[in-house]
DNA sequence: TTAGGGTTAG
């Protein structure tokens, strides 16, 4: 494998200062061995490049200037706008709206419910329209509303209805949308435009054509005329209902009408053709639609390089990607995305490195995809170390990668016996909100014993220890015995024997040898012996005679009253346990 | 101040 075009790359962040450098893990240590860093460096290195809260306010030229506005500002605005930033920010809404409320206006509101429509705060919109009741029950949640509003001396005006309709259609939450639609009408308020086709996208997510033409019906008889979007919007409804043939006599209409000269309508038949499996149907929209002169743009040919890849073509998913580079030199994520997943499945290592040099020069910033993209591929080239730098960089970057993704990396990272690095990938998952299947605990745990980490190894068998075989377990006690911290043995002694694994005489003998090879370490000794007398461990033999054989280490009297069953409770030895234990 | 489109997934 040729890997010197990532090498070309190192450094790039430190060249380009900008604000968000792409910190791809475009480094010169790419290797199929396991790397000699330790955990702390990478640590480290993680620290640099996050910049630190400090570095971001000394560097904000503009702190100033917004001193100065806000001092023009009335003290009633002011309070309004701190009203609306303690709303928004407030994890109690409900409470925070009765403190408030008095200070907001309807104005106000909106500016909440779009801030929390933008970040898909739903729980919190909710919260803040129905006092916390649960998403459900949108009729009784929009009568919950007016309570809570009226409450607060506010009503909702056909401004606010808007904003709400079209957050509950980009949520797919279709029954409250129908259901703030129809309260907004009882309320005196006549649906414009913006009302209908935000309902109508509501209607969109479940398909739901019929309901949709009676809207469309309805909006007619009330003297609206359908405009582009409402036309757009209900071709979404027809594709989403998988209706192929009403789409495509109304994407005619929309043809006819002037309103399909930008690639939007194209673009929806498309994407439902192609994810319902009809390929060839898709791409011959795209060529009616090139040869419309419609212009195509980001849109239509990442639908179409997606669909491609999804359907395995992965030659033709190459090809539209260079067609769309050679043509356009307009790119953000999405496109970036589709034309990175088409040369790693078309196997075109220099145009992803060349794509990712690309995405580093716009300042895209990588999301969840092209993390997840960029490392199965690596994955797929065996380039092991830098999918593992590239799921650490995504990881620091705030996504969770997925366990399946986690799994196959975990696992070839321990074959190239990249132990500590497989560790991070356990740890990765471990403390993302994912879940973790079972058998992952013991998987690391062969890894971790296999690379000598057992102390790591130490930590998993102690959180996980119902999740791992009981032969596993004895594996990992025979080598941390044998090799482990000595300061730990007693420890793993008792949460393996708390996890219901009984500590056969060979292992026992194994730590005692242990001891004796340091004899510094006989109060531990003491304690282990004391110990597995309390849990009705008998010392055999041979165990025994090797400890009275070098009892002149440890204290003749000690070792024999301990090792005898009648004086448990001697003095010595509880003066010993006393000062020692 | 309110409306419509695209990306992972062996």
């Amino acid at each position: 494998m040729e890997v010197s075009p990532i090498s070309t790359c190192t450094g790039f962040h430190h060249i380009h200062p900008r604000a968000t450098p792409l910190s791809f893990p475009l480094t010169p240590r790419i290797s199929t061995t396991s790397s000699s860093r330790g955990r702390g460096s990478r640590r480290s290195s993680a620290a640099a490049a996050t910049p630190t809260l400090v570095d971001i306010s000394c560097n904000d030229p503009q702190n100033g200037c917004a001193v100065d506005a806000q001092r023009r500002h009335s003290k009633a605005y002011l309070a309004r706008k701190n009203a609306i930033l303690q709303v928004q920010q407030s994890p109690h809404l409900d409470s925070a709206l009765q403190r408030l409320g008095g200070v907001l206006k309807v104005q106000d509101l909106n500016v909440i419910l779009r801030n929390f429509g933008q970040q898909r705060r739903w729980q919190d919109l909710s919260q803040l329209l129905a006092g916390g009741m649960k998403v459900k029950d949108g009729y009784s949640k929009a009568l919950e509303l007016v309570q809570e509003l009226n409450y607060n001396g506010l009503q909702m005006d056909s401004v606010m209805y808007g904003t709400l309709l079209a957050v509950c259609a980009s949520n797919n939450r279709c029954e409250e949308a129908q259901s703030y639609f129809n309260q907004m009408k009882d309320e005196g308020h006549s649906p414009n435009i913006y009302h209908y086709s935000s309902l109508l996208n509501a209607y969109a997510s479940g398909g739901n054509y019929k309901k949709a033409e009676e809207l469309v019906q309805d909006m007619k008889s009330s003297g609206l005329v359908p405009n582009k979007v409402m036309l757009t919007t209900q071709l979404k409804v027809y594709v989403r209902g998988r209706l192929f043939e009403k789409s495509r006599d109304l994407l005619v209409e929309l043809d006819t009408l002037g309103f399909a000269k930008d690639e939007m309508p194209y673009c929806l038949l498309m994407d439902g053709l192609a994810k319902t499996g009809c390929i060839d149907e898709a791409r011959s929209v795209f060529n009616e639609m090139k040869e419309k002169c419609v212009k195509p743009g980001g849109y239509s040919y990442s639908i179409m390089i997606s669909s491609f890849c999804r359907g395995g073509l992965f030659e033709e998913a190459k090809e539209l990607a260079e067609e769309f580079e050679a043509k356009y030199d307009k790119y953000d994520v999405a496109i970036s995305n589709a034309i990175l997943c088409a040369y790693c499945r078309a196997g075109e290592m220099e145009s992803v490195m060349r794509t990712m040099r690309k995405m580093d020069e716009l300042a895209i910033s990588p999301d969840y995809n092209t993390f997840h993209i960029l490392i199965k591929y690596f994955c797929k080239e065996k380039l092991y170390m830098l999918a593992y730098q590239t799921m650490e960089d995504m990881y620091r970057k705030g996504h969770q990668p997925a366990e399946e993704l986690c799994s196959s990396l975990l696992f070839h990272l321990g074959k190239i016996k990249a132990h500590s690095e497989a560790f991070s990938v356990y740890s990765m998952l471990k403390y993302s909100k994912r879940t973790m299947c079972k058998a992952f605990h013991e998987k690391i745990l062969h890894i971790l014993i296999a690379g000598k980490l057992l102390k790591d190894a130490y930590v998993v068998v102690k959180d996980n220890a119902k999740f791992i075989s009981s032969a596993a377990i004895k594996k990992f006690a025979k080598s941390f015995v044998k090799l482990g911290n000595i300061n730990l043995i007693n420890d793993v002694l008792k949460v393996i024997h708390g996890s219901g694994y009984k500590i056969d005489q060979r292992l026992f003998q194994m730590a005692v040898s242990r001891y004796i090879a340091q004899p510094e370490k006989k109060d531990l000794l003491l304690q282990l012996l004391l110990w597995m007398r309390g849990q009705g461990y008998v010392v055999d033999s041979s165990t025994r005679n090797l400890i009275l054989k070098n009892g002149h280490l440890f204290g003749q009297q000690l070792i024999a009253e301990i090792l005898s069953k009648k004086h448990m409770r001697s003095k010595a030895l509880k003066s010993h346990w006393m000062t020692n234990g």
